[in-house]
DNA sequence: ATCTCATTTCAACAATCGTTGAAATAATCC
DNA sequence: GGATTATTTCAACGATTGTTGAAATGAGAT
């Protein structure tokens, strides 16, 4: 990931009806939830929460679809790994003794992906 | 890690001179640096840094002490560390399934910390 | 005390941000 | 077709942001 895009992944998430929208939607799993639901979720009136989308979509943090007549939105993970990835790498790699704490990021660990064999 | 911090710490990393200077200060380690070498480092003119370095520590993510005539700001890693908690937190926890990607965050893997025996 | 060096404070300024209300679009239902 | 539902577009508005230049502070050197 580059600069430019760290800071506009961050710029996106740096304000608290985007976080939460964000964060909503990461919850809401990766098929998404419609722009109304959303809307009534997080209390916002839909042209605010429309704004608010674009920002989050132009950092490439959202995705948008239509389905019927509503829009569904859903977040990419990936850009948050890679967001996750840029700012680990700044923390961590450099100076590895400088990183305090050992537990710096804690990805799930109750289920790993599948790995057959 | 509250939202309201998380919203500063991601406001304070959102811009670019900033995101620069933190990086910068992070690489430079735990002992800091006085606030002209980075105001040269990173090709700022000394107030603007200041503007800056003032963001930067409301939101927790450096610290500042005098030594000499030199103002040393450093880099604060357990912010950096919460940040980081809570955004996995938000990306893995809640549903682990849908964090699509194995890697999601890379600590330092090439040297853990002491662990005498 | 005076002089310099390192940094901060202050008052501007244009630019961007988040919110609102009203109007437009897009898809479905009758 | 016209009515209804879901969402976006648009033009405003006050608020905040990042930058600048000039002046102030703080600490050491002479």
């Amino acid at each position: 990931m580059e600069k430019s895009h760290a800071v506009a992944a961050l710029a996106a998430l740096a304000q608290d009806h985007r976080l939460e929208t964000y964060r909503f939607l990461v919850q809401a799993g990766p098929d998404g939830m419609p722009a109304g639901e959303v809307a009534a979720a997080i209390g916002l009136p839909p042209n605010t929460l429309t704004f608010h989308f674009d920002r989050l979509r132009q950092a490439g943090l959202v995705t948008v679809r239509r389905e019927g007549r509503s829009m569904i939105y859903a977040a990419r993970y990936d850009t948050m790994n890679a967001l996750l990835g840029y700012l680990t790498e700044n923390c961590c790699k450099g100076s590895q003794d400088a990183c305090i704490p050992a537990a710096a990021c804690k990805p799930a660990r109750t289920k790993r992906i599948k790995v057959p064999a």
